[in-house]
DNA sequence: CTTCGCACCTGTTGGC
DNA sequence: TGCCAACAGGTGCGAA
């Protein structure tokens, strides 16, 4: 999936290539991208043409484009996008031919290049809805976090939830009612910075542990944007179609068996929340068995 | 309330 | 060459 770092290098690409323009027509190309919006596709349809997309607005890995005012919506309205594991929005000529999996197509009336919506494994989704005042954020958007970046994330209040919690610290990284925009390679890499294992009790960590996470998780994100994201394949890519960089300065997120950059140890790689997790054994030791 | 496991998909990779 | 298991960057939901 696309993390806080991707998402927002698409953000920057919406808002740059789609802001401002006007929807001509809309394609559904497969039901399960629009299976969020419960009306269906063909409302889904109706509610976008020939309304205007005013900006692009990120809330942790969620994205959403407010509707121009109109008569026809008393209240504001926006489309909102999850790009999922492998979701995409790209901005293309519409002599390009579709890709393989093209799930949605949005034209504009100025017959500049469309917007398409392209999701291999199809865990993203599309949905317009309702988003009070226009600018506001979604209902559906609500409950995930302000994430690090943003100027208005309350780290005492963060550090005092995070310690509240019963669970093991990765897993409160990847929860997004806690922390926004954190996934698996970003948390990894966080904790590899603060030098503290993924399974480390949450309750028991210092407060001067919790502003080193904190720290580690604001460099890597910071970082990893400046680098255009990270991208392994061509299915993590900006509106234009290009990759980010990041993935050369990964540490431990698929580094199993070479060496940490710090001590030279080698990175292990775990079995995690049925996921992957990869640490440096020295510099981040398990913790201690709780007794 | 919190916490956890799994379902939801398609594709690639590597071992046998 | 084929087959099959394991894995891939996330989230929402139901269960305990």
């Amino acid at each position: 999936m696309p993390e806080l770092p991707e998402v927002e290098v698409v953000r920057r690409g919406l808002e740059r290539w789609v802001a401002g323009r006007t929807v001509a027509a809309v394609e559904v190309h497969h039901p399960r991208a629009v299976r969020r919006h419960l009306e269906g596709a063909d409302d889904f349809t109706a509610a976008l043409t020939g309304r205007t997309l005013t900006a692009a607005h990120r809330r942790g890995k969620y994205l959403w484009m407010p509707l121009a005012e109109d008569d026809s919506s008393p209240t504001g309205r926006a489309l909102v996008a999850h790009l999922g594991m492998s979701g995409q929005l790209l901005v293309e000529k519409p002599a390009q031919p579709d890709e393989t999996h093209l799930r949605a197509r949005f034209t504009f009336t100025d017959g500049g290049r469309e917007l398409r919506f392209v999701d291999q494994r199809t865990f993203g989704g599309l949905v317009v809805e309702d988003a009070p005042d226009g600018e506001g954020i979604p209902p559906r958007l609500a409950h995930i976090a302000i994430d690090p970046l943003d100027p208005s994330f309350d780290e005492p209040a963060f550090t005092a939830a995070l310690r509240r919690r019963h669970t093991e610290v990765k897993r409160a990284l990847l929860d997004q009612t806690l922390i926004g925009g954190v996934g698996n390679i970003y948390a990894d890499e966080s904790l590899w910075r603060a030098r503290l294992h993924g399974a480390r009790p949450t309750d028991r960590l210092t407060r001067a542990q919790v502003a080193d996470l904190l720290d580690g998780v604001r460099s890597v994100l910071g970082e990893a944007l400046a680098q255009g994201g990270t991208s392994f394949d061509s299915l993590y890519v900006d509106v234009n179609g290009r990759s980010g960089y990041f993935s050369r300065f990964l540490a431990v997120y698929g580094q199993a068996d070479r060496p940490c950059p710090r001590c030279g140890t080698a990175i292990v790689r775990e079995s995690f929340m049925n996921r992957s997790s990869y640490s440096c054994p020295r510099c981040q030791p398990r913790p201690r068995a709780r007794r």
